[in-house]
DNA sequence: CCTACCGATCGGTAGG
DNA sequence: CCTACCGATCGGTAGG
């Protein structure tokens, strides 16, 4: 019954989600996070090899976790308006649930670029090649901007949900308690605008 | 004559800002900057009284020298679609020459909310006046869309100029090896196409 | 501007 | 899962 280590390793990598999150890679010891778990520094290196390797498992995790969730989503259709605004929602929605996955990979792409770059490209590689195609599509059939730069486009919509959400303790709450709901509308919008040929203003 | 003293100061502060900005504060230690100076650690603490006086010091300049480049852009005239775009293209650009300068920023704001919070808000607070009187100016004159949210469209818009430059080494270079300047083009087409009616489609 | 040094903490190991 | 411990490095000080 490996239940309990299961559960010890899962939480282990919540707290360290968590703390690289809020602290960085650098900000965070190992004591710390075994300490949020209950546990002592050697019985986490048991369940992980080295800080590295539960970096890794970290950001493993979150990037397995976002394939659990959003395939369902585009597959049902590729066609519409309102099928593109209902993915940017749940983009949204994936990483508004939770601020400390917005910041985690942010953390990533500034701590390690090079090795992110590799790990992004594999992992956004299938949604690249789908939105691309609908954007193309989009754009034969007059619904979508001509001059839209597709690949570049899909990868700055990514960077802005990710960004805004990662930095909205300080950004969004420039603005009002609801500040950083408004941050994610006008991210919301601007995608939109930013796509699609409006004709009836 | 405290020419050297100076020079040696800014040389502290430049070799932090790249040292900060690349491996974060956490992950930079005062040796690896006195070493890069050519200096010994107890030297570099008699320009700086402490690591974290270093660290205020390094974003104070990046904020001042942001300060004292772009008003003149702003000042000249604030009416007009032309413009704006001139400054959205010379914030682009002031982060784009240095992208130590936006991975520094943003590190700040993910390490430290709170307190950059308040700052960027001090900061912030004349552009953000300017900002949005002139679009709110344009809601009445038509030029601009009427759903806009004034005030959040510019933090975001800052946040999408600032976020793609500091990981421009991730995502820019998913594309091919002018990844970036496509980034950045579409930055600024997607700020243009959110904000203004664009009559002839 | 330097050498020499401080206590504290780091990631990781030994061994049970 | 633990205690005990390792060498290395951290920010900072003393004193010149």
């Amino acid at each position: 019954m490996p239940e309990l280590e299961n559960d010890t390793s899962a939480r282990i990598l919540d707290e360290a989600n968590r703390l690289f999150a809020r602290y960085g890679y650098e900000g965070t010891s190992l004591s710390a996070i075994a300490s949020q778990v209950g546990i002592r520094k050697p019985s986490l290196l048991h369940h992980f090899e080295s800080k590295q390797a539960l970096r890794q498992a970290v950001l493993d995790r979150l990037l397995d976790h976002f394939n659990q969730v959003l395939p369902q989503i585009l597959k049902v259709a590729t066609t519409g308006d309102t099928r593109f605004e209902a993915l940017v929602n749940e983009v949204i929605l994936f990483f508004a649930q939770d601020p400390d996955r917005a910041r985690l990979l942010y953390r990533e792409m500034l701590d390690r670029p090079d090795e992110l770059r590799e790990t992004m490209g594999r992992f956004l590689a299938p949604w690249l090649e789908i939105l691309v195609e609908y954007i193309e599509r989009g754009k034969a059939e007059g619904r979508v901007q001509p001059d839209v730069d597709a690949r570049a486009y899909v990868l700055q919509t990514i960077q802005m949900i990710v960004g805004t959400v990662a930095v909205g303790s300080t950004f969004g709450e420039l603005l009002d308690d609801q500040g950083n709901q408004r941050q994610l509308n006008e991210v919301a919008r601007v995608a939109r605008a930013g796509l699609f040929i409006e004709e009836d203003r």
